[in-house]
DNA sequence: CCGTATCCGCAGGGATACTG
DNA sequence: CAGTATCCCTGCGGATACGG
């Protein structure tokens, strides 16, 4: 049963540099509006919907650097720009879904525990 | 296979509240430290070493409104204060599991990108 | 259409001093 | 030992205007 988890926290530390990556307010949002297919900037924008478009350029520009998402400019006039996710992005999407899956399943349990330390 | 993440963007949604939990500097490394056994404030404050101890305190009160962790007081002098985590804290360690692998896995090949996209 | 530049408010988080 | 109170500063993130 996986019951021991080991994190060296020495510097550097591969789990704190990864979750400061994903764990900023857009990142996860933007590689999981990408799993399914490639997208537009637009179409990102308008899908996440409470994102700013100053945001969503920073969060796919830093999602590139990190090697998560590949950008494809068409020089075409009106510019096109697509993003999909690369490898290494899709390889993310599973421990992501563990996350997911756990949240769906336990959410309301954090739900109570507020509640019962509030009231 | 588990290809297909779906995550409804719409409000509440369960997956950006557990992150905005979890997703902060130190939720994370508070629970991954207290994994293998009940620690106490000072015991972990040493461990993770570069988080300050009012930080330490707040992340340990909001895992413990969530329901990650339990805080046990013994009315004994000097104090002594342990933290615990919950059932639903351990479970949680399973997900995060996942990630600490993935994070093992392909860090140098983050590392890697950002070279590239710096040089 | 796809961004960058600029301005700005606010919350996260460090340092330190103090308390029970 | 186990915190709280206070101060301060940085950087995230929103809004808007402008550029290619």
């Amino acid at each position: 049963m996986s019951g021991a988890i080991h994190v060296d926290f020495s510097q550097p530390c591969p789990i704190r540099d990864v979750l400061d990556r994903i764990g900023d307010q857009w990142s996860l949002l933007v590689l999981v509006s990408l799993a399914p297919r490639t997208k537009r900037f637009n179409e990102l924008l308008r899908e996440i919907g409470d994102i700013s478009k100053q945001m969503l350029a920073r969060t796919l520009r830093r999602l590139e650097q990190d090697g998560f998402v590949e950008r494809t400019v068409y020089p075409e006039v009106p510019p096109r720009v697509e993003y999909t996710l690369t490898e290494l992005g899709r390889s993310l999407l599973e421990p992501i879904g563990g996350l997911v899956r756990w949240a769906d399943t336990h959410h309301l349990a954090i739900a109570e525990a507020r509640k019962r330390h509030s009231g």
